[in-house]
DNA sequence: AAACGGATTGGCT
DNA sequence: GCCAATCCGTTTC
């Protein structure tokens, strides 16, 4: 299920709260390998009220409080009971500036999973939503990707994670790629 | 019951 | 480069 955080680079995050719709190219994502996965919360199969989100079926939100401070978004992939899910780190802003202009001083600047959320409006409300609804959605466009080239390396943040720290399960495009890709988007 | 540390960020040195 | 901010699951007493 790894080949689906690389999968999402490229499709457009779509937020309607506040009032306002943002949409952002998604352009940094890390899997997270469910329970083979020691960086990943359901490592070993644990289940807590925070983690039980992942045990949804794909396509649902996960979103927790990571050091008490800032709220970070995963896409939940594979099926229910298998906990497998794909954290946005990064996206680079399409439409909405002024909603992101409200919630974030350095609004032009999302690459992050914390200021992802801070800029789109997500928070904990959105835990365990279903990412075809009317508030969070995800959407895909028909992108010739063999032009951009997509960056693999370890995860951020997961030294605690032993021989798995090292994993290849980081995606991203640089910024450049991210801005000749939504030029050929037409929302 | 208390301590510890984390899928981070922004501000200051 | 360092450090504080600050909640919650896990570990340890």
């Amino acid at each position: 299920m790894v080949f689906l955080a690389r999968d999402l680079i490229g499709k457009v995050l779509h937020t309607q709260l506040d009032g306002a719709h943002v949409a952002a190219l998604i352009t940094e994502t890390e899997a997270y390998n469910g329970v083979v996965d020691k960086a990943c919360h359901a490592y070993g199969g644990r289940r807590t009220k925070r983690t039980e989100t992942m045990y949804s079926n794909g396509g649902t939100s996960y979103i927790y409080l990571c050091y008490g401070i800032h709220f970070l978004f995963n896409v939940v992939v594979s099926g229910k009971d298998d906990p497998k899910a794909v954290l946005i780190r990064g996206v680079e802003l399409i439409t909405g500036d002024d909603a992101v202009r409200k919630r974030r001083k350095r609004w032009n600047d999302l690459i992050g999973p914390g200021k992802v959320t801070q800029g789109l409006g997500i928070s904990t409300k959105h835990d365990l939503k279903d990412l075809t609804g009317d508030e969070i959605w995800v959407t895909q466009h028909a992108l010739d990707l063999s032009k951009v080239s997509i960056n693999v390396g370890p995860r951020i943040g997961v030294d605690y994670a032993e021989e798995d720290a090292l994993l290849p399960y980081r995606f991203w495009i640089d910024k450049q790629d991210a801005c000749i890709l939504i030029d050929r988007i037409a929302l």
